[in-house]
This record gives C-alpha cells, sequence and structure tokens, in this order.
DNA sequence: CCTGACATAAAACCTATGTTCTAGCACAAA
DNA sequence: TTTGTGCTAGAACATAGGTTTTATGTCAGG
C-alpha cells in the first residue's frame, strides 16, 4: 500500500501520472513524456520537481540513465509496474458509501493505492477500491479490513457481486443480484444465509465487486 | 500461443538476461546493456538478435524509444515485474495437502502461477498458492475458488492463520491457530462459529496463510 | 521596499542509446 | 566452385532524452 501525502497539485499530477505510465507500458516515462502529459512548459520544470520527489522519497533517479525514474513505495521499496487502483475509502454497514469516480479521485488530495492483477482493469477497465470496516459483510464472505476491488456501476445482471446502497435503511451492503420482477433479491455469498428480498427502487447499485483482498498476520 | 522452438545459445542467453535484468531494476536494459552482459563484440549483434527474438514472438520493441523491449508471455501480454507465486495445487476439506518446498517447486515442469503483492516476499520469502475447492473453508471466510497464498512452516504462533491437517480425521482445514497446553484450539475467523479443539499431536501444521485471493465474474 | 525561498520558463548542451552500413566467416546446398 | 543463409564484427550515424544555465514571476517575512 502506498500513501501519498499532501503536495502542490502539479507535483501530486506528476506522481499520478508516473504511476500511471509505468503500469501502463512497462517502463517509466521520459522527462518530456512527462513535460508533455502535465502541460508543463519546460524540462527543467519537469527535472525541478523530480528532484523534489526524490527528496521527500517517493522515486528514485538513476542519473545519466535513459527512464532512470524508479517510484519507490512508503517503504522506499520500488514498486513494481502491476497495475494499481486508488483506495478512495471505506465501507460498513452504517455509514455511507464514498463516490468513487475519475473526476472525484483526480481531485482527492491524499489517496492508498492497492496493487491488483494485470488483467483486471484489461477486463474491466477503470477501477477502484474500498476498505470493508466492520464484520457486516461478513455473509459475504468479507471480513474487516479487506480491501474490495469495485468497478463503477449504476445497474447489475443477476448473480454479479455488487455494492449497494439500501436507501430506506440507510445502509451500505456487499451481496449477490438478482432482479425479480419489482423486487431485488440480495443473496450472501455464503449460501447457508438467508437473502434480503426489498423492493427494486429502495436498492442503489454504486458498482460490481471485481475482487476481494486479505491480508494475515 | 506462441509456438517456441529451440534457439541458439546466445540467443537463450540474452532472453534470460532480458528477464533477469528487467525483474532486478524495473526498467528494460538497453541495447549496450546486453552487450556487455552476453559478452557479444557489436551492438548490432545484440539488433540482429533482438529482431529474431521478436519474430518469434518472444518481445516487443518500441522503435526509437530508449530501453523500448517489452518482453511477452507465452500467450503475447506484456509480463509485469511483479513477483509470481506457484499454484501447487489445491485444498479441500477430504483431501490430502499438496507439499510444497522450493525442491519440489523446482522439480516440477508447469505450475500456473499468481502474481502477488512485491511486499509479500519481501516479508516471507518463498511462497506458494493453494486453490480452495469447496466450501468446507467457509467459517474461515474462504470460498470454493479462492486461492490462498501459503508461507511454508510446521509450527506457529498463536492468533495465526494456518494450513493445518488432522490427521486423525484426514482433513485439511484453514483456521486460525492457538496453543493451550496440550491442546489446540482452532478458531474459524468469522467469529460466529464455534472453535475446534484437538489434542497438539493430531494437528500438523502445514504452513501459515499470508493472503487470500478471490476474484468474481 | 527588499530579500530570499519557491516555482516556472526557454534554450542550449551533451551523452545514452537505437539504428544502419559494410564487411567477414562458417557451412550447407547447388 | 559458386551461391545463399545464418550469424558475427566494427564503426559510424542520428536522435532520444538527461542535465545545465540563465532568467522570470510570486509571495511571505523583515
Amino acid at each position: 500500500m502506498v500513501t501519498r501525502k499532501k503536495m502542490p497539485a502539479r507535483r501530486r499530477r506528476i506522481l499520478e501520472f508516473l504511476q500511471q505510465f509505468y503500469s501502463e507500458n512497462g517502463i517509466p516515462p521520459t522527462v518530456r513524456d512527462i513535460q508533455q502529459a502535465c502541460d508543463i512548459s519546460s524540462t527543467s520544470v519537469v527535472d525541478y520537481n523530480l528532484k523534489q520527489l526524490e527528496e521527500a522519497g517517493y522515486l528514485n533517479r538513476r542519473r545519466e540513465v535513459a527512464r532512470g525514474i524508479e517510484l519507490l513505495d512508503n517503504e522506499g521499496q520500488p514498486v513494481s509496474n502491476a497495475p494499481r487502483v486508488q483506495i478512495v475509502g471505506s465501507i460498513a454497514a452504517g455509514q455511507p458509501i464514498p463516490v468513487f469516480s475519475s473526476e472525484d479521485a483526480a481531485a482527492s488530495e491524499e489517496f492508498d493505492t492497492v496493487e491488483i492483477s494485470p488483467d483486471l482493469p484489461r477486463r474491466h477497465g477503470k477501477l477502484f477500491a474500498l476498505t470493508v470496516r466492520g464484520t457486516s459483510m461478513i455473509d459475504a464472505l468479507i471480513d474487516d479490513g479487506d480491501v474490495v476491488v469495485i468497478k463503477p456501476a449504476h445497474e447489475a445482471s443477476n448473480g454479479e457481486m455488487v455494492v449497494a446502497w439500501l436507501k430506506q435503511e440507510e445502509e451500505a451492503t456487499l451481496k449477490k443480484f438478482y432482479q425479480e420482477g419489482e423486487q431485488v433479491r440480495l443473496q450472501p455469498a455464503n449460501s447457508t444465509m438467508t437473502p434480503i428480498y426489498c423492493a427494486a427502487e429502495n436498492v442503489e447499485v454504486r458498482g460490481k465487486v471485481v475482487t476481494v483482498l486479505r491480508k494475515y498476520g
């Protein structure tokens, strides 16, 4: 998990671009790549900002080496080029679900990221992640502290695991989604548990769960 | 699937070096890096061999781009430099647990692998993975089809999630481990479930669970 | 108002690195 | 022998890309 602290917008933009470019291309960008992508008028400005970022411990620069920028995580370790998604917040039974969208993510000042398998963005496009708080999702086999990777969506097909907001109950939940006429059945992944039925207009689908990440120890 | 034929020693050496250099440095080598490492007298020879390798589908070359060599896997997809662990088999309640050890893994010709976060091997060393079959681990919040990443171990500290073999019952299980005198308590991760108590000599710890990977859809 | 830090700019500089050209050698097929 | 093909060499070339230099603008604190 990589934590980014507050910093000037342009520098944050550069850092974001570095990560994105590296994930997408498998090689770090050049100074001029950064210049173009971040609308910077001079390579020296890029250089200046890279120096700042290096000093702050966000990256290493191999001198005189083409594409010698090496991104570091918050332990000072090099990061891989596997794609990462932003953890845009947490999800808990009684709490509102944070919005996840590209615009919002870009605006956020501080974000953690988590590494995911490269075939996920290949299949699903832009993704986000949420940390699960509390054991309310345990019937979906999702524990406190697990990270769920989400594809933003406003509707779902039957059988898909969704992030749902129950308007009346003001509750967030992760369940398998089944449309049944005017009703929606929300089925826990654990088949020994009983489903929830509720009116279709009371269920707001926010996204689909793509994967779950859990660490022990 | 790309056909992989036999190739000249030098070309094989180059390919090997490409992989090694990339995973060690996070960026591909230059033509001259290859030249030096493989004791080649001219960059044109490297270029020639890279062209051959490209034609054979082992890599992509971005023309005019510094360090533009992109390694491909056998499906023609770019490889990331994130570490991968072997999936050495499956784990199910009534089935013996496959052995996982370095010697065994090295001997085996072909295995599926799964990409993991780089900090895991950094913290835990050599790891292996098992596919979970059946819903018998559901009380550990682990579903059919989940992949558990394992650190081989023969003992565990209290509270750690372990891969255990119950000798008498001939059963494999994933539980939190607690040594209590002569007894061992095996606690499901789901706190609403009741633990199993059994004699210490009946429990064989095979490894510790490091993480769980689950995909939907 | 001055000063110094922080950030931006434009252009020049230079080396790291991909590419190309020409030539040579071994070896097998014709 | 001749010819073609796979591979190796050495050198030169061209440009991609890191670095430096000098100048400008902005703003907080003295």
